[in-house]
DNA sequence: CCCTGTGAAGTGTTTCACAGCA
DNA sequence: TGCTGTGAAACACTTCACAGGG
């Protein structure tokens, strides 16, 4: 999921809807891998199945970026990989900071798959001292007072922040502050950034709630989010008429 | 972002939109803070500052829930906390299963906010012989043979892969065999999954790949995707007419 | 004849703007 | 009067279905 909207209003002709973009690595990612087994060609419906989207959508996400098949053939493997990695701007190196070293931050900069394509980890920084010198994925940890200089010197636009909550936002402000205009977010928190620097996160928790409440659903159903456990229902303030669609609730709060 | 769609046609009057479940978790997390502050009410406009959307979407959103707010007034918080919850399942138990217990499995055994609400890190699997019995996180490791039971014995039905992306698939299977209908997928793979299992992804690359879209757009300015790299651009086929919108490309592989 | 590229229709989501209740 | 709840308009995204080129 993502945050931090601070993109034109799309009614620029060479404008490629976000969801689009989104789609764009998927496929960059299925593409790689029949590059590697030196598949020459595939046509929409191959590369759809290994997306996992389907044919008619990406070949209407393929034409926003040009006419890039052949009609009867399909794709040109070799020739989508490039035309999507210069669209998504990987042919060039973004060096990237990860700011908080805990077990997240760590684990990230030990990713292989990070430095996949175009993306190289060019700093860790933490604000404990004693971290300081330490190396982690073998780069050696630099503390927090010196994030401004880390990020000049080393041209990082992009910052993950993998701090605790309160943190991160006097975190995000710094690096936005020193130059940075892309943050990917891990911390549980809504950080408010200037126009036009953009802000994506990802929240294990809120993942877990969404799946949670399908699950839910599947359990009990065809009797939705029923308020089945027996559990002191809190209630407050002057609520006289509440009319909850159904899966109403005891109406009056215990303790 | 989210994959495995296996939802009813949401044509069903209980059914909340997915775009609004997906901010209840949001919500839910801003309730709880002003709700830890003991603050006794709120205004459309306030909790939607605090989770970072506009009033008129929240609005819009509590409606599907019912009618749980006071004109003139605004939302009981601690009523709202328990709404949410129970919408999203929260009030009861889910035991989670982690597979894959590398960097990123045990940074998250040991991410705290997983138990925030609701979630129980009930078991930890791997592959690794060499890890059974380890402890992460307090709790000791298991061996993959065992998977199984300990999905069966702590009634599982949300699992965890973080394995490496070639073993993903067939853990998958072998989680939903066992009786999983949720699974978040970490690995860098597209999960296939029979009907009525849900799938949500995380993934870090694709993540950091549709940061640097928009960051390349934001270097060159009126410039969009430009193909300024004197890199070698790959070619291959017979691809006679190319018609790229513009930013197209040297026409001939060298190599 | 096969498979791409794309208008047009269909569906979902956001935003607007205001009626209506406390 | 202040703020919620919600139709209706605007916008975004997906799917359909088929024209058209190789």
């Amino acid at each position: 999921m993502a945050t931090g909207r601070t993109h034109r209003p799309a009614t620029r002709s060479r404008g490629i809807p976000e969801a689009t973009v989104a789609r764009l690595p998927l496929y960059l990612r299925a593409l790689t891998a029949l590059s590697e087994r030196s598949v020459p060609t595939v046509s929409s419906e191959e590369l759809a199945t290994a997306a996992g989207v389907n044919s008619a959508k990406l070949r209407k996400d393929f034409s926003y970026l040009g006419s890039y098949g052949t009609r009867g053939v399909g794709y040109d493997v070799e020739y989508l990989v490039y035309q999507i990695s210069r669209e998504l701007g990987l042919t060039q190196d973004w060096p990237v900071a990860i700011v908080g070293i805990g077990n997240l931050g760590a684990a990230l900069a030990n990713y292989g798959g990070f430095a996949s394509r175009g993306f190289r980890v060019a700093a860790l920084i933490d604000a404990d001292p004693a971290m300081a010198g330490t190396p982690v994925a073998g780069i050696a940890v630099q503390h927090t007072d010196d994030l401004d200089r880390i990020i000049s010197d080393n041209g990082v636009s992009i910052g993950v922040i993998t701090t605790p909550p309160g943190a991160a936002q006097q975190v995000c402000d710094r690096l936005v502050a020193a130059g940075v205009t892309s943050i990917l977010n891990f911390a549980p928190t809504v950080l408010s950034v200037p126009e036009g620097v953009d802000v994506r996160k990802v929240d294990l928790s809120i993942e877990l709630q969404i799946l949670a409440f399908h699950e839910q659903r599947k359990a009990g159903e065809d009797a939705p989010p029923e308020g089945d456990d027996p559990e002191a229902p809190p209630m407050r303030a002057t609520p006289a008429s509440r009319k909850g669609p159904d899966g109403d609730m005891p109406a009056v709060m215990p303790a």
